[in-house]
DNA sequence: TCTCCTTCTAACTGGTTAGTTACAAATCTC
DNA sequence: GAGATTTGTAACTAACCAGTTAGAAGGAGA
């Protein structure tokens, strides 16, 4: 076994992460992700903390990934929402980690610092784009960024297995409210 | 004690469908209900069988409420959704357990032959809607389903605490997808 | 090669949990 | 009011599970 501290860390990251997605904090177990990890229980305690802390870890880094990977482009609010779309469909284990986050522990995960500054500024610049009459003031920067997240996020999975037709329907959804 | 199964059971229905909606199905605890409802816990199994039948009994007769209490009005779909966001808002149970149901068991909750027959009721009626030029043909019966119930349902999970301002942004939003 | 430090493991522990059982008490029937 | 049935309980059990511990194994520097 590769003696490293650095790849054992990511091994437990990414078993955690498919666990918890799977089964939720309550339902996730340390034992398996270990197995999965193909290394002893007793790291993710030495490396994490403990079963909660290690949620905290997987769901921030993912997080952090989603906002890095897909900037917010106020000018064109549909396309935005048909990535949001394509990367949730590439990711399945971020929405069902948010959604285990809002229910396990009152959206705790969301609530970082540095989560509350993107947010702020995504709002900022839809704020803005609404100044400039690129994007419709019917709804607030905060009801406007809300439903690009329900409609991106949420609609493939109350509507599972859509697929192209999928994509259409958020872009001129997104379309139809904010332009 | 008054000696009476009807009255027992609803009692552990009701102890049940508080301790599933705050925690779900792994992380429920049979005590708990059982101590909520003030019976034996022994109880829970000669009514309901186990703890995920108890779920199941829970969810279904939650479902079949709602159902029943929001008959669709394919006419004025923005009052629909409206009301479908007061009647979530009254009710914060039943939007957290079918999260639950989606997240812990694929859906299994929804999945009914009678929930199935509903829906597509629903569908037929929009489509009936749409086919007299009331109602957009812009997204098909399914997809409007679909964004009625995120927008009405998944909005205010993810915009907490946004108020009378919120219903107007949901019948905004949906008269403008689907007028 | 000796020593120190990091990485890793097997085995254990104490508390928890879903589900069961054997039995008691109330209610119903006749 | 006797006997059968329904409703309820206390106590138990076997499995499970998060977290700990004592110490082994590997590597780096001298």
């Amino acid at each position: 076994m590769a003696r490293d501290a650095a790849t054992t860390r990511a091994r437990i990251l990414e078993a955690a992460t498919t666990e918890f997605a799977a089964r939720g904090i309550a339902g996730a177990r340390v034992d398996r992700i270990a197995d999965l990890a193909g290394c002893n229980k007793a790291l993710l305690y030495t490396y994490f903390g403990n079963k909660e802390q290690l949620f905290d870890a997987v769901f921030a880094g993912l997080v952090r990934r989603l906002v890095v990977d897909n900037p917010i482009d106020a000018e064109h609010l549909d396309e935005y929402a048909g990535r949001l779309l394509d990367y949730n469909a590439a990711h399945p284990e971020i929405v069902r980690l948010a959604l285990w986050d809002r229910l396990e522990r009152d959206g705790a995960g969301m609530r970082s610092a540095e989560l509350l500054a993107t947010d702020a500024a995504k709002a900022a610049a839809i704020a803005e784009a609404q100044s400039r009459g690129v994007v419709s003031t019917r709804f607030s920067p905060e009801t406007a960024m809300g439903l690009i997240t329900v409609i991106s996020s949420m609609l493939p999975f109350v509507q599972p297995a859509d697929g192209a037709r999928l994509r259409a329907a958020v872009t001129t959804a997104v379309d139809r409210l904010l332009r």
